[in-house]
DNA sequence: GACAATTTACTCGGATACTCTCTGTCCGAGTTCTGACGG
DNA sequence: CCGTCAGAACTCGGACAGAGAGTATCCGAGTAAATTGTC
């Protein structure tokens, strides 16, 4: 039970995307370059975003990653999932079938109460994540370090001289 | 994000364990017969729950494993982490500290709200499965499929003749 | 018949291969910008 | 001086290797029961 790697520099990725102005593309090297991350792999992952629909790329020169959709549009749990993909963690694979009494017939998924159980915890999981959009943590973060915003516009634009 | 498959073993066997005369130990063979498991690997999974104190195990002639606790005692918590490890789900690598103004000094998992977000979707998932006792599955199940535990019983009953 | 020693069968436990996902890297297709060239 | 066109640089995107955890298996140490032999 561990989440990949990506998932912590997706997030980290889409919150510094959240403080450039609307529309400004920012190339995966630079977005690797901002926490020393290996760029083509982060590449990877932000190629998950796009096919997930929360980001939008563009080639060429002055292309790259920005948001496709309002911060306030984006959960922690749509990047979680656009990363590690839409299973839940606990996979039953029905093993009551082969038990006494079993029939192919029932769906243990629904059935089983260990099923169920872990799927409520599973629901917390995701309720909690679901709860809190990208645009909360941007404010949360501002109101904690009020140079965050400035120094990633900062640091992007010297980037780019 | 995926659990092992040990966890799915691991409940229902606790479960079974559970429905047994207290004192009564079952073998890791009989256990994976009972739901055509590989004997070799349960046993592997059943020694992980032996080290986390939830079961006692006897060596040979009508050894086995048996429940160390009473179920009021073993929550659905208690099982999976003693088959996933006690690490949280989201892997908090600390990459703040390789942006601009990190700082060696800072402990990055208290402080960035990234990984405050993550750890509070992981504590609700650790709550809801702390929430439920072995006992109180086994009551459900009871309430259920009033037939389980007198099946469960005979199965075993017909394995040790 | 009762007791003790020996053999036997059965159990867990850890050490040993195999497989798949995650991690990491590379190169090609496409696009935009730049610069040269001609009118 | 302006427009057009070719070249170059830069970008994403998917295809290609390497590492680590999860999966599966096997064999040995130890234990309890059963058997045999003796008193």
């Amino acid at each position: 039970m561990k989440l990949s790697e990506g998932v912590e520099w997706a997030l980290h990725s889409c919150l510094n995307l959240a403080w450039l102005p609307p529309g400004r593309a920012v190339s995966a090297t630079r977005l690797a370059a901002f926490y020393e991350l290996p760029a083509a792999y982060l590449n990877k992952q932000l190629q998950a975003l796009v096919r997930a629909g929360l980001l939008a790329s563009t080639s060429g020169p002055r292309g790259g990653f920005r948001l496709a959709r309002a911060p306030e549009e984006i959960t922690l749990l749509d990047v979680v999932t656009a990363i590690e993909g839409p299973e839940e963690a606990f996979r039953c694979e029905q093993i009551l079938r082969q038990g006494p009494g079993g029939s192919p017939d029932v769906d243990y998924r629904q059935a089983c109460l260990i099923s169920q159980a872990m799927r409520r915890a599973d629901l917390a999981w995701r309720r909690e994540l679901a709860g809190q959009t990208l645009a909360e943590l941007k404010a949360a973060v501002e109101r904690r370090y009020p140079d965050t915003p400035g120094n990633t516009r900062g640091r992007f634009a010297e980037m780019f001289s």
